[in-house]
DNA sequence: TATTAATGTTAGAATAGTCTAACATTTTTT
DNA sequence: AAAAAATGTTAGACTATTCTAACATTAATA
């Protein structure tokens, strides 16, 4: 696949995300590319089998299609977090550097990116991370902050890799998988009383609640 | 500049560190491709006068053009660097990863990868690096055992990355940058006794002295 | 030096990705 | 429902990069 055609499937997975229908105007109002140009590159997908088309016709991905989409998606935000974390640029500095190295060609590299990470399943946005064959965590993330007193709940990823966070969660024995049940909320400062693993108890702050991500 | 150019100025520069007068066939063959190729991407470098061309005569680079040449192979050799470091890659297979980073545009991220490792002048092969403006060190790396006795000298890079030699190294808290000052040059076997650090007293056999490169 | 070999150049075509201008279909508005 | 607006498509052109085939020049050799 070019680099041309990357982009095209990645602008496809996101109009599919937002929209219930695809339309030549919107790939090219959002890549900035005339109505004509986006008219034969999607004749070109569709030969790809990356596509479903027929003249006059909403577009879609074929799961072939959304499988690409998401492998260089899953490049995206792996190289987001790794400059933001292990490079130290700013969050709104990494976009425009990740949108060029998705397209590397090199399962090496990301590989070791994903390593370093700890084979991360969400971004800092509670966005899922597709994983190496393209598949998407099936559950979404939410942050424990929005959970219900009373259920249980397991740690699936976290919103701040502060090392004074990231510490804290190791003394308190919190690990990705682990089990947290809410006990009761302080309604006053949004603490929650929890017990992890069925058996420490303890209490987070509305802070700590906000980044955590659980299912 | 697009990829493609760029990929053409790095072969230009290459090929005149080597031969005095570069060819189109060396190019072709350099670069894997056919000589009309080549031909029209040479008329088209020249009118962007990046290179200086008369038909049937040498090509050589212009200033400009060996300056953008210099910057690539900048960011070449800070890329492979920060594979192996930082990333912790093996030596052998940085070097096409580097092939695709090294078009990267993005000042920020290669600063902050040039920070990372510390600014580093030259690359493990005691291959200078350029700095931001495209200029050379002055100075030119050399093998200790061309050096002479009484003087120190600052190691500068390595020309053998086996990891025994680099064990070695380790081993007597050898590293970039160490002060290396030779005390004595046997005549016989051209080993060196040496002080390392100001602190350390050893001796380098001949084999050892050829592949630590020093300023 | 005359011939052959090597290298260099030109001409013309192919592909990918882009465009503008013109025309077609669908959707919205009156 | 008719007219207008929005959207979609086709046709044809342009640039960048590549190729092959044919021809030109320079270098090497007999």
């Amino acid at each position: 696949m070019t680099l041309t055609e990357e982009n095209y499937l990645k602008a496809l997975h996101r109009l599919s995300q937002n929209e219930e229908t695809i339309s030549v105007k919107r790939i090219a109002v959002l890549l900035d590319i005339k109505m004509p140009t986006v008219n034969s590159m999607v004749k070109n997908l569709a030969e790809k089998k990356l596509i479903k088309y027929e003249k006059y016709k909403s577009i879609e991905l074929t799961e072939k299609g959304r499988k690409q989409a998401l492998l260089i998606l899953r490049k995206h935000r792996l190289t987001e977090l790794f400059l933001k974390d292990v490079m130290g640029l700013g969050w709104e500095e990494v976009h425009d550097i990740a949108e060029q190295i998705e397209h590397l060609q090199s399962d090496l590299f990301f590989n070791r990116v994903d390593e370093m990470l700890g084979h991360p399943q969400f971004d800092p946005h509670g966005e899922p991370i597709p994983d190496s064959h393209g598949r998407l965590p099936q559950l979404k993330a939410t942050p424990l902050s929005l959970c219900q007193s009373g259920k249980k709940y397991q740690l699936s990823g976290v919103l701040n890799n502060d090392a004074s966070f990231l510490t804290y969660l190791n003394s308190v024995d919190l690990q990705l998988g682990s089990q947290i049940e809410i006990i009761t909320l302080q309604e006053f400062d949004k603490s929650m009383a929890v017990k992890l693993n069925g058996k420490t108890k303890t209490v987070f702050s509305a802070l700590i609640c906000q980044n955590l991500l659980v299912l």
